[in-house]
DNA sequence: CTGAAAGCGCTAACAA
DNA sequence: TTGTTAGCGCTTTCAG
């Protein structure tokens, strides 16, 4: 069972050579059946398996990917780690993961780990810090697969799968707005990533198209996406303070948006008397929240899938791939309570 | 940056052989000073890493790491894959994750799939489905490292980091008899999982302490751990149809708590005046439950670098490993509102 | 149809 | 102090 049988041990067992065993078992054809057989039946019997390592080294391949993420412990990122384990693990790929902790340092520590780790391949979510992407576009020129998932870079030309960032965050705030909110903020993450501005965006459209004034004060950035609770506190506590304060906050991030709701709850708000909330989370149990939580929901396992899919497509790819796709899918509006106005 | 740079390139480059270019590298004495510097240098200079492959299949180790667990998506398991993470990242081993889905079958695939890659050791939290542990008795008797953590396999004689189940079911069942609860019902995960059972001595032990009886229908087991949202709801409604009714539920599993809140709401039950409520999870957000959640939680990050610390400390020792220790790790009890008596 | 041998990158025993 | 060489497991020319 965990014995490890080798190419040589069933040559010297059948008497016959390493090379003539090697070509049975990958059923080559200028070999004779009755060999074939014979090396198939005894390699069955004593359970070989080849040796992945030897493989790697022979092929120049690790057969791995590496991964970088902020974090795991959150509800879209190991979602998401779920899809591209599933397709990993079918196409004999396994995973590196490694966290940023929303670190550009980090990130680029983990980028260069995971080279000499000689990974195939990257799957991409850049960290709320980074704005630097030239480590990604030097090896994407040198012809190293690289996929983006969610927190894709703008400008390096690769392999991009995101969600519809500007419809996901339009349908929001518009359903904030027709439940009758009119002083809606918005509190996002770093407007580093690209998915913040897009955010943004359909935050903002919405806003224009019911003639709305957008505040610039109604606008907040928590650059390190939500890892420090100060950070976050102080920016709601900002929002809560103001003149003409906000009466529905809308929250672009999955992390700040549990934190949000987590400094709510400390100042002793209610929700949504007080103040209404939505928010981007794949959390499955906001809807267990006191209210229940009007959220943002990406198809995260799909993501993870999906990039890995066109991962190992590239990596395996016998051409040089000249044409880089960026897939868009489908957030999902689950309405709950806390997007009701009740005053 | 990625090209890759070998021991026979920097031979070359400086007119050595590749053994002194090795030895320079790996600071062994037996060479010049002038030598060692001027590779170092040169090292230093193309930034060489040394092929973790080569090394790999030269060492026999793949410096790697199998991990086993039902779900990565699951507050207990993604902290733990943290912790598990963070200690691997430092010592050099990649992780490679499998997951179980709760099934014994996909758990012995999935062994053999890791020992197939050679992974050097294993991380194992079995799946609420086994009871035969006898692939892992073979490995251990032949030697073949492996640590369990929470749910452990009760006879095989290896390390093991367990949470002080007993204490953290007895503390929490007691503060619900505390608060005037009486009739508490015990809804916990397969009886194949030495947790269940330890969980489930201690909600027993704080009954007698209090000379409350046992009543037998007052346990339910969900033998897929809340996978199956069908079979925790048939074991919640049976529960809900007691001629006596329990005025409480003691959940021991963290998925089977969720999907127990999420049953109660759905029925339209108010925690706690119609039904009190206690359960192990390690979710960061069961503050924010309506009503929030009183919990029995686990260190789970801590426990997954203990695990990964022991089983690399027992791949690299040079002696076989005769004494294995078994780690017990204290819960935390969170006291919230949902275990307060209101009626 | 089968075997011998080289080579992937690295280490280590043996020579010099 | 340095070089030569064999070998880790496997594939793949090149001979036979």
């Amino acid at each position: 069972m965990f014995e490890a049988y080798t190419i040589k041990d069933i040559a010297k067992a059948l008497g016959l050579s390493t090379s003539t065993v090697s070509r049975a078992l990958n059923g080559s054809y200028e070999i004779g059946a009755e060999t074939k057989k014979l090396v198939l039946e005894y390699a069955e019997k004593v359970n070989y398996r080849p040796n992945p390592i030897a493989l790697s080294l022979k092929e120049q391949k690790s057969h791995s990917i590496g991964v970088v993420v902020c974090e795991v412990a959150n509800d879209y990122f190991s979602q998401a780690i779920n899809g591209i384990e599933s397709i990993a693990y079918n196409r004999g790929y396994h995973v590196i993961i490694t966290q940023t902790h929303e670190s550009f340092d980090r990130e680029s520590t983990n980028v260069k780990h995971l080279l000499s780790r000689h990974v195939d391949g990257l799957l991409v979510s850049l960290s709320a810090e980074t704005s630097d992407t030239s480590q990604y576009k030097y090896l994407h020129d040198k012809g190293f697969p690289i996929v983006f998932f969610d927190r894709v870079a703008a400008d390096v030309n690769t392999h991009k799968i995101i969600a519809n960032n500007f419809k996901g965050s339009f349908d929001a705030t518009e359903l904030l707005i027709n439940a009758g909110f009119t002083k809606i903020a918005h509190l996002t993450n770093s407007n580093n990533l690209l998915i913040s501005r897009e955010r943004f965006d359909g935050f903002k459209a919405a806003l224009d198209k019911h003639q709305l004034d957008f505040k610039p004060g109604y606008l907040k950035h928590c650059n390190h996406g939500g890892m420090i609770q100060d950070e976050v506190e102080l920016a709601v506590k900002e929002l809560l303070n103001m003149d003409e304060r906000p009466d529905a906050i809308f929250v672009a991030s999955d992390r700040l948006t549990i934190s949000c709701m987590h400094i709510l709850k400390k100042l002793g708000l209610k929700i949504p008397q007080d103040i209404g909330i939505a928010g981007f989370t794949n959390s499955d149990v906001a809807e267990l929240f006191d209210p229940p939580l009007t959220v943002v929901r990406q198809p995260a396992f799909q993501i993870g899938q999906m990039a890995t899919e066109i991962l190992i497509k590239t990596i395996e790819s016998k051409w040089p791939i000249e044409d880089f796709i960026t897939e868009q899918v489908e957030t999902e509006l689950i309405i709950r309570s806390s997007s009701q106005r009740l005053f």
